[in-house]
DNA sequence: GTTAGCATGTAAGGAGTTACATGATTTT
DNA sequence: AAAATCATGTAACTCCTTACATGCTAAC
């Protein structure tokens, strides 16, 4: 079976910035860790390897500047270091696609949301919503089980464990208002869609 | 040098809870997916292998009830599944305080934090103080780069990255409201400490 | 001419997850 | 007596980090 394994939110974040420009290693990562640096940071220790394995994939491909001139045959050929430009290939499109493409766990936890929404543009409006959802009803169970054990150990009053929960909960309501607002657009949007038939907002596979 | 290493998240959670109440392994899961349920969660096949090198380490003792009867020979004696309830030794109680006391890096890292946070009320007030200033700075270098990453690239104008960048700027601008409120806290309960000289909050090593 | 920042990489390892495997106890 | 939940455990694996190692290029 040729099941593409072992994806990570790396991948995913560095298709879909190459998706917009073609870049080298150390620029991808300040890209990288603007976009998402206030959820979670990457290493270059990560970030080389993963390149490394798109590359062996076929996702990217490497623009070595291969100092392509004849005249200079004395100078060491492979030592060379400068910068290399990586580019995303036709396969790695699909895979980006396919990537964005499936709404599941993947895409609504904590580690993958983020990268996932980041690159909602390049999403279908259906897999956008479904996301959104999926991710609010994630929350919404975590909310549940936090309240009710709450709700379990009334008597142990530790300040500061309260005082964390509390913070927790707030946060995490206030993400799901601003769920609840962004699903509202995109319904809203869908709608809008709907009644004035032209075309989807994003390519879709099958008309349905 | 007997630098003991390799913490991890999980083993002060799990002597913190140990020094509220000895318990067994699945309602120490229980209680600590309740205590950090918004921030993260722990399964089985982490906290068991945790219990078993806590116990190697001799930080927590186990008991098993060994079927402590003479009589019935003939039943199988080791296949008795049921209740581990582990208990913090004396040296788990001190590596513990040592845990509680480091005010580092790990301590008010987005990994750390919340558990650091949630056993305050062993931790010395001064320990307190730094870790929440330490997170406040953090978050507030984490601020600046992405805002100023922000304003470099104004041209870009993705409304689902600049969607989430707001949420997350917001979000940790709400956090740092927050540690605003708990260091004026911590502040003032320090001063009126030191005006009415009787005892700190917590044990000292150091007169200082 | 030396510091600081740009740029690429590797080896070792940590911390935790998933999936599996099993058994005991309570509820229905 | 079946189903749910309580309870303990292991093996393989994943993703990412830390620390190291190297070299180029611009600024001071």
């Amino acid at each position: 079976m040729a099941g593409k394994k072992g994806a990570g939110v790396l991948e995913l974040a560095v298709l879909g910035l190459l998706h917009e420009a073609p870049m080298h290693g150390y620029e991808l990562r300040k890209r990288l860790n603007a976009l998402l640096g206030m959820f979670r940071a990457f290493s270059y220790g990560s970030l080389y390897p993963c390149l490394k394995q798109l590359l062996a994939k076929g996702l990217i491909t490497e623009d070595r500047p291969e100092d392509r001139d004849g005249t200079t045959a004395a100078l060491p050929l492979q030592s060379r270091r400068s910068k290399i430009v990586y580019k995303l290939t036709a396969e790695g499109k699909e895979r980006l696609q396919d990537l964005l493409t499936e709404a599941g766990p993947a895409s609504w936890e904590d580690e993958g949301f983020g990268v996932h929404f980041a690159f909602f543009s390049h999403t279908r409006a259906d897999v956008r919503l479904r996301i959104l959802e999926g991710r609010r009803s994630r929350l919404e169970e975590r909310l549940e089980s936090v309240r009710s054990a709450l709700a379990r150990t009334r008597e142990r009053v530790d300040t500061y464990t309260l005082e964390l929960q509390n913070h927790g909960l707030e946060s995490v309501e206030r993400e799901v208002r601003w769920l609840n607002e962004l699903i509202g657009r995109e319904r809203a949007e869908q709608e809008q869609a709907r009644t004035s038939n032209t075309t989807q907002d994003m390519p879709r596979e099958t008309g349905r």
